[in-house]
DNA sequence: CTGCCTGCAAACGATTTGCACCAGC
DNA sequence: GCTGGTGCAAATCGTTTGCAGGCAG
């Protein structure tokens, strides 16, 4: 929710821009999704999308949140992200960044360091050509690791987590 | 197939004692699945590691096959590949490496780079504790580069290529 | 022998698909 | 109005689970 209003707005035409461009609808749905994933930087999973989605269209089926999300990764406005196991999670793609993904709750948050973004392998590695890169960091969160000075680790709610 | 039969072997042995350490039974099964992913540094999934050590173990069951990956997945012996969607991938454990991921085929390629082992984020990151990170190089591979200059793409059978 | 494992089959959860109806253009 | 998109339900696919019999210790 760190985005503000006027910045989700000017995203949210661009992507009408972008889907016009593409002879594809401008539908409340793709504009509803994308609109959720630019207020939502948790990294939230399809039925988390929905359920969010769902306030404001309450029609909304999960499926078409799913082929919604299909069309955004196709235009480029989302992405997935490559993260362990379980349902597949989302984020509205702005600009380059790499993830902190903690080990006990599965929290994901962003990291912006631009400078880890041209990274590239020190030598030569057989006819691979590389576009970009991105790094992950694996370690414990601050509510993780307060919560295990405690008593052992209660995984939060979030998608992701344990299985 | 780059690692030599002895490696094999020796870490093949390791397993054993980590097992027995563990307490846990030293079956064929969980030994060929071990087996089966050093020998093969293509990041197989289930279901390929299935048919590969099917033909050693003709009486294993896929179902096996998972449970045998989770159970070395806790020793540490294996690790899931962090990578796009699709099913699950694996790799034996050997030491920390990074990935060279094919955008067009899905192909996983090892890069050995330590130096990159060792990245910690720039600034700081509200309480977030880092242990670890891993470096993913997105971009194409020697033979999809070779394919796009004829024809458009034809990916190659790879698990977790396109969908 | 005794319990942990295996093999098999049924159960599950996430995602995809097929199709009739509805809304953008 | 025509076409592509939505909503719903059934189908698929990867993975997990439950349980009876078998093998490791």
């Amino acid at each position: 929710m760190i985005r503000p209003r006027s910045l989700v707005d000017t995203k949210v035409r661009e992507l009408e821009s972008l889907l016009r461009a593409r002879g594809l609808s401008v539908t409340h749905q793709r504009l509803a999704v994308f609109r959720s994933l630019l207020e939502d930087d948790t990294h939230p999973d399809a039925d988390r999308i929905f359920e969010r989605v769902r306030r404001r269209v309450p029609t909304i089926s999960l499926g078409t949140v799913y082929k919604a999300l299909d069309t955004l990764k196709e235009l480029g406005a989302v992405a997935e992200v490559d993260a362990p196991r379980s349902a597949t999670r989302y984020e509205a793609v702005i600009e380059p960044h790499h993830h902190l993904v903690c080990e006990t709750c599965g929290k994901i948050l962003d990291l912006h360091a631009p400078e880890y973004s041209a990274l590239r392998p020190a030598g030569p590695v057989d006819g691979f050509h590389v576009n970009s890169c991105t790094v992950q960091f694996h370690g414990v969160c601050r509510a993780c690791s307060a919560r295990s000075r405690k008593r052992p680790p209660a995984p939060e709610s979030d998608p992701g987590a344990r299985r």
